[in-house]
DNA sequence: GGTATTTCTGAAAACGTTTGCATAAAATTA
DNA sequence: TAATTTTATGCAAACGTTTTCAGAAATACC
């Protein structure tokens, strides 16, 4: 049967009375305050390390208002740029003493307001997020706000929400470059797999793609533009519509990586040769891109810069360093890409 | 520069004399506990709602002694076998009402420590665990047992740690499958490069080596055994030690997918046809081992099923339906593994 | 030696909940 | 109607810290 009461734990208190002193005392001994005797200091440690002792976050948290906790919310942990994200932002909070709790939204939008509540009930310091394909409604992210809680956004990232901070790539130049690229390596006839336009990513590389067609003086034939979720099972439909009639691309621009591995799969099974039929391009850099074969030529989107300059800023604010007004009507932080170049293309 | 105060939050007491009533009621309201009138319920939720109240999760978990998280420590989110089981139990906890607070020990055993300390100083409700590869030390983690504190460990798991529970794949069986597919395919002379032993992973996934070896009386060749850390640039080392001679294997037998892909690249830069030359098999079922040319055989450890076991077990005990007792001394779950054959042998 | 300053420590009040106990109000029974 | 039970609410004490304020002890200054 269930046992329910938890061993009891020691507290400032037990420190306290073993040495005949008072919980503020050993508080400060603990906290490497000033004005502790630095003998005082020494009996505390040695007696919280033999009771084995182990602050307790949550009265902590309580009574000073800081949980040295910054919650995150991103799609799905398993992509790669996602990954290296996070991996970065933690590993460089861990160095200044705050923690990171990772959530996952699957990309629904109720599964991100449901977490929103959740981090802000946990009253975590900031707040990190990359958002669903779909969040067109903020809303939820402006409670944090206004407790003055920083909000930073990354990749995927709102046009309009005062107040926060934003870091995301330059989607724009990465949709370029990759047309470009085709273009150059000879490609007339150029189809573009997309995903929704409700996501920023998409209309900045869509804004790219029909930059660089225009520049290069090329048409855009609008039945080769695809917007859906960029899945493997519709990168597999939209290229089986592309190639059922006999008027086809000689050049394909994916918005993601999933998308143009599935692409050249698709391709390598109706008979294609890659790069000669046809030139793929990625997007992310993704490990398995250079894995394939062929290699496919991609965008490097330098996720640990994206990382490292969240946790630079956010690190100012949470010291009181600089204060969020003073940052969030700043323009937003765009990391630079990098074509990648392989042999799909 | 800064601004420190933080905006004032609404608390249960503002709900309280809005609606002129207690904070005792108004937390049995929100809380729906019996004994408030229906009426009062309402009024309650509304004026929750109308001031935004979220409740403060510090005071509730110091008071109540729960705080509905449940830690979890592993060596890297970006591996994917790791990736699957975090997500299945994130979307598993979510559903009973629990958070899961990721943290990464990067493989480093100082940093498994630290976090576990500060996973106890949060006071989660329950500890998860895939230890380092070097973790051979497991005190750290008594602190949780003496408390009531669940601890299940996966993946790599320690031998004795009473009272925590383990969940596991069949990695003995793993490794034997492994060896007799290759001998099954026609490999007479196999090469096997496994993991750091301190780890039970390689220490089992060896003895399935041997065994299937002994089985089919095969001889072992030592210089052939390696037992290192499994990076890319490891394989890479010990495949151009094997090949160097010209007595050389024409099977290989890795313990992760990164070196089976790794060693793959690597017989291919040298000249060797997989699976003509050589037969490589690798473990876990990354998906880059169905995507790589030609694609690798592997076995496949059903993230899904241990996450999901891990979960269900972990419930029954939050709930208080089973003791830690009751289980403890249960024998270990062992998680079915599966030999998934491919072009690389 | 007396005073002013600095250094150290303790008492007590917060922080926002939950919960045991008591009581008031309502419903039921005799 | 009175006595009893049930239902709904409030009071006040926790939970384990941090922090303000004040006072005690130690040191410095004259």
């Amino acid at each position: 049967m269930a046992k329910n009461k938890r061993a009891q734990q020691n507290t400032i208190l037990d420190i306290a009375d073993a040495l005949k002193l008072s919980a503020a005392t050993v508080s400060r001994a603990l906290n490497g305050q000033i004005h502790v005797k630095e003998k005082t200091r020494n009996d505390v440690l040695k007696m919280a390390e033999k009771l084995g002792y182990r602050r307790n976050q949550m009265a902590s948290g309580l009574r000073s208002n800081k949980t040295y906790t910054v919650g995150l919310i991103v799609p799905r942990i398993s992509m790669f740029f996602h990954a290296e994200v996070i991996t970065t932002i933690q590993n460089n909070l861990h160095k200044h003493g705050y923690n990171l709790m990772i959530c996952q939204s699957n990309d629904e939008i109720s599964m991100e307001k449901e977490l929103t509540e959740i981090l802000f009930s946990s009253r975590v310091d900031a707040l990190i997020v990359a958002c669903t394909l779909f969040t067109t409604d903020f809303s939820p992210f402006h409670k944090f706000l206004e407790s003055d809680v920083p909000v930073f956004f990354y990749d995927r990232v709102p046009l309009n929400v005062q107040g926060a901070r934003i870091v995301r790539g330059d989607d724009q130049r990465g949709g370029y470059l990759a047309v470009s690229h085709l273009i150059e390596t000879g490609c007339k006839n150029i189809a573009h797999i997309s995903g929704p336009l409700s996501c920023n990513l998409y209309q900045d590389r869509s804004a790219g793609f029909y930059r660089a067609m225009e520049q290069h003086g090329l048409p855009v034939n609008e039945n080769w533009i695809f917007h859906q979720e960029l899945t493997p099972a519709n990168a597999r439909e939209a290229m089986r519509r592309l190639f059922e009639s006999k008027d086809v691309p000689d050049g394909l621009c994916t918005d993601n990586d999933s998308s143009a591995i599935a692409a050249l799969e698709y391709a390598r099974e109706i008979g294609l040769h890659v790069p000669k039929d046809l030139k793929i391009i990625g997007y992310s850099n993704d490990p398995r891109t250079s894995i394939i074969t062929p290699s496919i030529t991609t965008i490097e989107q330098f996720p640990n810069q994206v990382g490292k300059k969240i946790v630079d800023e956010l690190i100012e604010l949470l010291r009181n360093e600089k204060s969020i007004s003073d940052i969030a009507d700043a323009p937003p932080v765009i990391i630079p890409i990098e074509l990648i170049r392989r042999m799909s293309t």
